[in-house]
DNA sequence: TGCCCCAGGTCACCA
DNA sequence: ACCTGGGGCA
């Protein structure tokens, strides 16, 4: 994992256009008056592939070339590291050096850059921690006990869960507390307003609250404000789309929307995305911040990119048909010069074991063919628990494969564990890391002594350090001496580093002594447990991480820029903290061309979820899981809300394929330990049928039960207040059964201890139902048969006695 | 008091 | 698979 912080490979060089006309050169007439425009607020909508980067990056480097705009006068916002560092990098290709006084960078690190500047007029340090979601947890289930909450009705992860809501709306503790207007709430609000208090007092701020706190010091001071929105006169955001609410405020509070008293006109916002690729709504991210841009600015102009420079018309056609289903958006239809290309392939199999001998029988031959090789071939799935049974096969046959996504590096607890150390020798005051570590390896502090300590600092009103230190010198009542020394000891300890890090000790060098002087290394290499051996190759790998980060700092040299005045020393421990906390966990994936790949080596099949695959490419994609209750999820079916993000996710999966895309889906698939039997999607049926190559249809066994055309009445769509599929797919002359007997039939009504006939399974008794609607569900017993759980949606083969 | 081990319940979507 | 609680033991 040496590639932690690696940046995408670069492009082969190309010459670097300079000059007006080069610049625009290769554009599309769309594109060019994208890069081009000037004066008020622009919206780009960019349809996948469309070549959205492109446009970003030439609108910048025009605006330097030929619109005399300071590199320094440039703020542009990405969602990943990997996508700022790609931006920079082709901006620096047509600009060069120039670049460098951009600010290019994600909301979290730019919000990170200012706080740490303005960090005294928020009565904060600027060496403050970061919390990552993680230590949200620990925080809020600290603060829950010590309310005296009820773990069980209110665990940690919701009530973290409702304070994070509360962010992204911008919703401060008193707020919350005035809006609760029910218990749970009231419960979220008291937490929230303890929270907040005792992340102050330990000098940190969450995730979410590098936006929401930034938001708040644009608003209550002005001048601030205005400091940046004189200095940022072009604010450019990437995946708009995917901004929520506090993001949005602040790409406002930035940019501004008129004139200041002292003259500053907003800066030139120009926001790019795309509403069909939103997929973040459970983390805040809210589409109406790009379908009302024109009413949040009124003046502003919209272009719509819709020609597209990567798939074939067969992958556009049936991505602008699944996609089209949505209500409310704006139309917009994808479109290529480049040709049909090869039909979608479509596998039904019998259950997820069969379906994933079919992808890798599949890659295995196409990469025999000389077609492609594997680093070309991507498979998708929805959730990540369905990457098991690709791996097995994979494994078995000696498919290279990778899988990405799953326990990230820094969320290991070894790695979680060592950060924790040297983020309470940066910031003493971090509680919640120094609590991590505090018996971390075992020395003897244990519940009880943390908990008279942090007694004792809720008291005095002190932090838990400075309590532990009271706790050495005798301070602290109820104290037992041998927990004392236990402390003392402890204590000496984290002198004896910080010493170390005050004399200017590299960081990776801080890391080994603390892995040292803890014993943290020796308990791993001494433990007979083989995960304990892997911790502690990832413990060496974070030394290397570190080591090549002080080596990156010093090719870079000191920075002289005014504006990072605050930003902590290059190389430096807080740096070297400040780049772990902020890398996001998209940042981790491999591009598939950027690995030093030799030409001759045919690389790895990629394994991730859709989310992950969002904004990469392959020629091949398989997306698998077509299935009503895996995709779309369980949840979002009977919830149109959901249901649409869900045809939004089925819409950037297609569009991540070049040349060919593969559908397929498990008649039977196990789920928590049981057979589940799904239908097939209804995204299949979105897709006109003639764009179809069906390598295996369902066996006719299974739809010979029922009259499949006939019972649509309670329809899924009718009662769900879905357009009415069948009738806009027939008025477009699109065949909508591909497959005889996969439509919706009349959900049986099943409880418990009703007797059935199943065409397959035959005569069973019902042991336990459960959902309502398109979500029931029943398991039934069928005696030598064993237990199964179905779906009662869909072509259910089977009768109620 | 603190540590360790085992049992049992729980939670399984996506960054 | 991950956290929590109880009991036995140094």
């Amino acid at each position: 994992m040496s590639t932690l912080f690696d940046l995408p490979a670069e492009p082969p060089a190309r010459p670097a256009p300079g000059r007006h006309a080069d610049l625009l050169a290769d554009l599309n007439p769309a594109q060019r008056e994208a890069v081009t425009h000037a004066g008020g607020p622009l919206l780009v909508v960019a349809g996948a592939g469309s070549g959205k980067t492109r446009v970003l990056t030439r609108r910048i480097a025009y605006l330097l070339a030929q619109r005399g705009v300071h590199p320094g006068e440039i703020m542009a916002i990405t969602f990943t590291n990997k996508a700022a560092a790609e931006m920079r990098e082709r901006v620096g290709e047509l600009v060069g050096r120039r670049a460098n006084a951009m600010w290019v960078s994600t909301f979290h690190s730019m919000c990170v850059r200012l706080l740490r500047r303005e960090a005294k007029t928020l009565d904060m340090s600027s060496n403050f921690s970061i919390y990552d979601s993680d230590d949200t947890r620990r925080l809020v289930t600290l603060v829950a006990r010590d309310l005296d909450i009820d773990a069980k009705r209110y665990p940690a992860r919701a009530l973290a869960v409702h304070i994070s809501n509360h962010k992204n709306e911008l919703t401060g503790p008193e707020d919350a507390t005035a809006k609760a207007s029910n218990d749970l709430e009231r419960r979220v609000a008291e937490v929230y307003t303890e929270y907040q208090r005792r992340l102050r007092l330990a000098n940190a701020f969450d995730f979410d609250d590098l936006i929401m706190r930034t938001v708040e010091l644009f608003q209550a001071f002005p001048d601030v404000a205005e400091h940046y929105r004189r200095r940022f006169r072009h604010v450019l955001v990437d995946e708009y789309q995917d901004t929520n609410h506090a993001q949005y405020t602040l790409v406002r509070e930035l940019a501004g929307t008129e004139r200041t008293e002292s003259g500053v006109e907003p800066a030139e916002l120009c926001v790019v995305g795309d509403a069909d690729q939103s997929i973040y709504a459970f983390r805040g991210a809210t589409i109406r911040n790009i379908e009302e841009f024109e009413r949040d600015f009124p003046d502003a102009r919209t272009i719509l990119l819709e020609q597209n420079y990567r798939s074939t018309q067969t992958i556009l056609s049936a991505a602008n048909a699944v996609i089209a289903r949505n209500p409310n958006r704006r139309d917009k239809r994808l479109w290529t010069d480049s040709g049909d290309g090869e039909k979608i392939g479509v596998y039904v199999a019998d259950n997820e074991h069969d379906e994933a001998a079919f992808v890798a029988g599949e890659i295995d031959a196409l990469v025999d063919q000389g077609e492609v090789k594997y680093s070309d071939v991507a498979v998708f799935y929805r959730t990540n628990n369905q990457s098991r049974v690709f791996e097995e096969i994979f494994i078995r046959l000696g498919l290279p494969y990778r899988v990405v996504g799953g326990v990230r590096f820094y969320e290991r607890r070894e790695v979680r564990d060592a950060l924790a150390y040297l983020r309470v020798l940066a910031n003493p005051e971090d509680t919640v890391s120094l609590r991590r570590v505090l018996n971390v390896p075992k020395r003897g502090i244990g519940d009880r002594a943390e908990a008279v300590v942090a007694t004792h600092a809720e008291r005095e009103r002190i932090s838990f350090a400075a309590a532990l230190r009271d706790a050495v010198a005798g301070k602290v009542a109820l104290l037992n001496p041998r927990s004392q020394k236990a402390i003392a000891g402890f204590v000496e300890l984290l002198d004896g580093l910080i010493e170390l890090v005050d004399g200017g000790a590299e960081v990776a060098d801080v890391l080994e002594a603390v892995l040292e002087r803890t014993g943290y290394r020796t308990e791993l290499e001494e433990s007979d447990d083989p995960q304990d051996a892997s911790r502690v190759d990832n413990l060496t790998e974070l030394v290397t991480v570190a080591r090549e980060f002080a080596e990156q700092a010093a090719e870079l040299g000191p920075l002289t820029e005014d504006v990072d005045a605050g930003a902590p020393e290059p190389g430096s421990l807080p740096a070297f903290l400040e780049r772990v906390s902020l890398v996001a966990d998209a940042d981790s994936i491999p591009s598939p061309d950027s690995e030093e790949e030799e030409e001759e080596d045919a690389g790895v099949v990629t394994l991730m979820t859709v989310h992950t695959a969002k904004g990469l490419e392959y020629p091949v994609v398989f997306c698998t899981g077509w299935e009503d209750g895996v995709f779309p999820h369980l949840r979002a079916l009977g919830e149109p809300a959901e249901l649409a993000e869900e045809r939004r996710l089925a819409y950037v999966a297609i569009t991540r394929a070049r040349q060919r895309l593969y559908l397929s889906r498990a008649i039977t698939r196990s789920a928590w330990g049981q057979p589940m039997t799904n239908p097939a999607s209804r995204f299949f049926d979105e897709v006109p049928a003639d764009l179809l190559d069906w390598r295996r249809e369902e066996p006719a066994a299974e739809s010979s039960f029922g009259s499949p055309r006939a019972a649509t009445t309670w329809g899924r769509r009718s009662r769900f207040g879905e357009d009415s599929a069948q009738a806009g797919l027939a008025a477009r002359g699109m065949r909508t059964t591909p497959v005889k007997g996969w439509q919706n039939t009349v959900a049986l009504k099943l409880d418990v201890g009703d007797r059935v006939n199943h065409d397959k399974y035959g005569l069973g008794t019902v042991v336990e139902a459960s959902g309502e609607g398109p979500r029931a569900t029943a398991t039934i017993d069928f005696g030598s048969a064993g237990k199964v759980k179905l779906m009662l949606i869909g072509s259910v083969p089977m009768v109620k006695l």
